[in-house]
DNA sequence: ATGTGTGAATCGGTTCACAGCC
DNA sequence: GGCTGTGAACCGATTCACACAT
C-alpha cells in the first residue's frame, strides 16, 4: 500500500480480519514464528492471493521470502479491530437467545462483556442472570451514559425490535447487533448487522433443492485449501 | 427472464429472498393484494431495482403498470426456498447456545423442525430438552436415515467442530450450519454457512475504531429507504 | 530460492435508465 | 401514466501473474 496513512479497508477484509486473527492467535501459541500468506490460508479455509491482498491493506508487514511474524501481525490486526480495549455490550431481551447470549463465554474471551441486561417484561426485570441484574428499559439512557456502552444485542422478538433500536439508539449506542427476524432502520452514524437463524436455514434449504448449484458454487473453489481427506464416502 | 427454464440464481439474490417472503407474508395477512417493487423494497430495507432484478431471477411473476401479486409471489418464493416442505434438523451440542436453538420458537414458525439433539458429554445423553431426549454421537447414522435429516446445526465448542461435522457428513447430512468459531472443512457437495458471533462483534468494534467508514459506507445508501425519521437526535 | 506486494484482468453484483407492457 | 423486466454501465472484490525484496 506504499504506507499512504489513509487507509480504506474493504469490507470484506474486514470480516476476514477476525478469521486471520485467531489463526494467528494459534500460531502464537504454539510458538511459531512466522506463516506464510499460503498457510494463513489454509487456516482460514481461504487461498493465498486473497490473504496477501487483505493483508496488504493494513500496511507492509510481511517479509519476502520469509512470510509474516506471527507476533507482528497478530498485534496489527488486533489493534484494527480494537481487540486490546474493553467493549461492554447490553443485551436487550432476555428470552431463550438472550440468557443463551448473557452466558456464552467466548465472547467474554476478547474484549466483549456483557455490561448489562435490558428487558421490557416486569416480570423479568430484577431477575439474576449470569451474575447481572436485569434492567427495565427505561434505565437505557442512564446504562449507557454509565457503563461507556457503544454496542447492543437486540434479543427481542421481532414486533419489538424497531422500537428497542430507537431507544437504544437514541441513548447513544453506535453499533447493533440484531439477532430478532425484522427488517430495522437506524440513523446513518449507527452501523448495523442482523443475525437472522430462520434466513440462515431457508438458504440452505434452497441449496437442498438446487443441489446442482451447491457443486458448481463450491467447483470452483478447487485448490484453495489442500482439500482434507473428507470423512469416508 | 426470458422462461429459459435453466434458472441460476444468484447468491446474493438466494440470501435475500428470505426477506422479500417474510414482508410478502406481512402484506398478505393484512390482506393487500399487490405490491410494487418500491413497497417491497422499502419493507425489506433494499431499493425497488435490487428487488426487480431479484425477483426477475425467478420467472417474471409481475405484472408493468400493477406490480407484484403477493398470493402468487409469495408461492413462487417459498417454493424456491422450499418452505411447503418439512425439514427435519439436527443439532449438535446442547450447552447454553444449543439448548436455545431447541427451544427457538422461530424456525418451527416455517417448515423447520428441531428433530434430535445430540450431545458428546455422556451426562447430557438422556437428558429432556425441549420435548426431546439427547441422544449419543453415535446414534448419528440412525438417526440422520430414520428422521431423513438433511440439515445440522452445530453448536459444540470450536474444539469439537471439525469431528462432529465429519460426523453429519458421514452421516450423510448435506447442509450445515455451523455456529462453533472455528474454520470446518467439508466435501464440495455439502453447503456450509457460518454464524459466529464473536466475528460479528469484532466487525462492530472495528467500525467504533474507524467511525468514518460507517459514516461513508452508508453514505451511498442514501434515498434506498424512506428514511425513517430517526428517534430523537 | 522463496514468498510478499501489487498492478492488471476478471468476475459477481448493483445501479442506471429506458423500452415495453398493462 | 405507472411499473416491470432488462441491457448497459458501473463498482467492489477476487484472482492472476510477476516484479522485487530478502
Amino acid at each position: 500500500m506504499a504506507d499512504g496513512r489513509l487507509r480504506r479497508i474493504p469490507e470484506a477484509t474486514v470480516a476476514r480480519l477476525p478469521v486471520y486473527w485467531r489463526a494467528l492467535l494459534e500460531l502464537a501459541e504454539e510458538g511459531t514464528p512466522t506463516v506464510s500468506s499460503e498457510g494463513l490460508a489454509e487456516m482460514a479455509g481461504e487461498n493465498a492471493a486473497k490473504v496477501r491482498k487483505d493483508l496488504s491493506h493494513l500496511g507492509s508487514y510481511g517479509t519476502r521470502g520469509a512470510g509474516y511474524d506471527v507476533q507482528l501481525l497478530t498485534a496489527q490486526i488486533g489493534h484494527e479491530l480494537g481487540l486490546n480495549e474493553d467493549w461492554p455490550v447490553v443485551i436487550v431481551g432476555v428470552g431463550n437467545l438472550g440468557r443463551a447470549l448473557a452466558n456464552y463465554r467466548g465472547f467474554s474471551s476478547r474484549g466483549f462483556r456483557v455490561a448489562t441486561l435490558v428487558d421490557a417484561d416486569p416480570a423479568k426485570v430484577g431477575q439474576m442472570i449470569g451474575g447481572l441484574v436485569v434492567s427495565p428499559v427505561d434505565d437505557l439512557p442512564a446504562l449507557v451514559e454509565r457503563e461507556q456502552l457503544a454496542i447492543g444485542l437486540i434479543a427481542t422478538p421481532a414486533s419489538a425490535a424497531q422500537g428497542v433500536a430507537d431507544r437504544l439508539v437514541a441513548a447513544g449506542i453506535t453499533s447493533l447487533l440484531n439477532f430478532a427476524p425484522a427488517v430495522l432502520t437506524t440513523p446513518d452514524h449507527v452501523l448495523l448487522r442482523q443475525v437472522d437463524l430462520s434466513i440462515e436455514l431457508q438458504i440452505l434449504s434452497f441449496y437442498e433443492r438446487h443441489p446442482l448449484e451447491v457443486a458448481m458454487r463450491r467447483a470452483k473453489m478447487v485448490g484453495d485449501l489442500a482439500a482434507r481427506p473428507a470423512p469416508s464416502f
